[in-house]
DNA sequence: CGTATGACGTGCA
DNA sequence: GTGCACGCCATAC
């Protein structure tokens, strides 16, 4: 038994490149629609250089956030033709 | 085990 | 349209 963290990042990591998923999205595929919050929590604590966590955006289209920076991860979605 | 936290989401003023 | 408050879940301490 996985756990929600450890299959969040290995959803995180299938996003193709120039996609982007909603926190909420993410938790959904993950098995839990109501642990978006979790999701957000875990790639926060555990940001792995092999998961794109910048993949991840909120529902409203807001970038959310990035433990390295928010205004990176928009660079970052912009070099890729996410944005 | 219980409390606190957070990169969210929705609702209401 | 903007801002604030509540609810939600998993993880950390």
């Amino acid at each position: 038994m996985k756990t929600f963290a450890q299959k969040v990042r290995a959803l995180v990591a299938k996003i193709p490149r120039g996609e982007t998923l909603t926190y909420a999205e993410v938790a959904r595929r993950a098995g839990n629609p109501g642990a978006y919050r979790a999701v957000g929590n875990i790639l926060n604590k555990n940001r792995d250089p092999k998961v794109p966590c910048h993949r991840v955006v909120r529902s409203d289209g807001d970038p959310g956030g990035y433990a390295w920076g928010r205004k990176k991860k928009i660079i970052i979605l912009k070099q890729e033709g996410a944005l």
